[in-house]
DNA sequence: CACGTTTTCGACCAATAGGCGAAAACCCCG
DNA sequence: CGGGGTTTTCGCCTATTGGTCGAAAACGTG
């Protein structure tokens, strides 16, 4: 019984979420488009193996974050003998445009092309992932380059939720968080000028980039600064 | 290159959270104790998979929760050749008490006896997913018998997440959320007297049990009633 | 230098979460 | 049968968070 890894590497580009791919040559499935992956080895994790596998495409260095996804072994999802699959959420920050080999190429996750195997559901599970993530993780900096605007940083959120988002509540909400410095550095305005935006960095002020933001928090958090009662 | 299934079964007893384990006979790890799993089979997923090796173990109609945790791969995991295993959480509400081979019983997740391979970190993961999702998710009701106290679901909920929850401010939470509904029944008080305590049952009012309240809504989420300007 | 454009900030409102304390509804005991 | 102990439930208050709008700031261009 075979078992390979697999990941959907997932970027913004404008206003669309996008999926690296690489066309079969070959049957099974030949002319039609999977992810990146392969036979996981006796001597390696399924981490080190969906980064050794990733560095045949890309520049791994350039990967801004990799966790695991989930497994996927319905026992007829490759045709022949049967194989396991860890499937692996990638992402890329926009600024960086990683040297891919022709073979491959980057798609927007809503229309995909003919997909191989079950590589499509993988993809959409990928897709599902970050979205909700996004909502109660820091995994949306993992999308932007290292130094950004709020601007640029909501279109991203847009882009990966499917729905507008609003600059001046993702900035508050993100803020008081502890989660943004500004750098004190200003970006040049567009083609059709508009106020130069300002520049903010990530701020790991304790908080990894992945931690959940609790909703029912332990007691006394936020202090009590009591008064509650009578007269 | 074998492939396991193996399942953190977890259950809140009293004020802790516990794992059903059983106790290895033979070598490798003789009378250390394991996870419930098995070798993956040719012809099934890994979610049948594990069902199929939980029901020796257990009424498996008796669990609540089924999730897939991660997958465990480091090359010598195990001694011997190499295995690969994919790790479930399982979820079993407080009311059932299933019947469990002599080999096999429950131990408090805080203090493992002497874990067999790398059973103990994945217990540890089980028990993190269960309290990070307890937050944002509606898993707590998996804990607990179809209908139940407030103080009931206080409990379970302190004994997973590992500190004490208002019984108060639970239910105005849930309730705002419209996952509970009161069944109109009352449970006899305790032996020291007391109130007795209204009844509830979850109410799935489309809200799936593992669905997450998201924190950045779409626009329009709680109509706009406008008006912010001047004068 | 008026105008369009984009960012940023402040104000306001709604929704959510947390914390008492009082009242309600039971028990037991004298 | 009434007082004390116990537990639940409810109302009120406050703090925090999220959402929206509009004005002001800071550019470009014609």
């Amino acid at each position: 019984m075979g078992h390979e890894v697999l990941a959907a590497v997932l970027r913004v580009r404008g206003a669309s979420l996008q999926v690296m791919l690489w066309e079969r040559a070959r049957e099974p499935h030949a002319h039609r488009w999977s992810l990146p992956g392969g036979e996981l080895r006796v001597d390696e994790d399924v981490e080190s193996s969906i980064r050794r596998q990733l560095a045949e495409k890309v520049d791994v260095r350039q990967l801004s974050h990799v966790e695991q996804l989930a497994v996927f072994s319905a026992p007829d999802r490759v045709p022949g003998p049967r194989v396991v699959a860890t499937a692996f959420l990638g992402l890329v920050p926009s600024d960086v445009d990683p040297e891919v080999p022709s073979d491959t190429s980057w798609h927007c996750t809503e229309k995909l092309p003919a997909m191989a195997f079950d590589h499509a559901s993988i993809v959409h599970r990928a897709r599902h992932r970050l979205g909700s993530k996004l909502s109660y993780t820091n995994l949306g900096f993992a999308l932007a380059p290292p130094e950004f605007t709020i601007s640029l940083l909501r279109d991203h959120y847009s882009a990966a939720l499917g729905y507008r988002v609003s600059a001046t509540n993702l900035q508050r909400v993100l803020s008081r968080r502890l989660l943004l410095e500004p750098t004190g550095g200003t970006a040049p305005p567009g083609p059709s000028g508009g106020r130069p935006a300002a520049l903010f960095r990530f701020s790991a002020k304790g908080i990894k980039v992945t931690d959940p933001f609790a909703v029912l928090r332990p007691p006394g958090s936020g202090r009590p600064a009591g008064g509650g009662g009578t007269t």
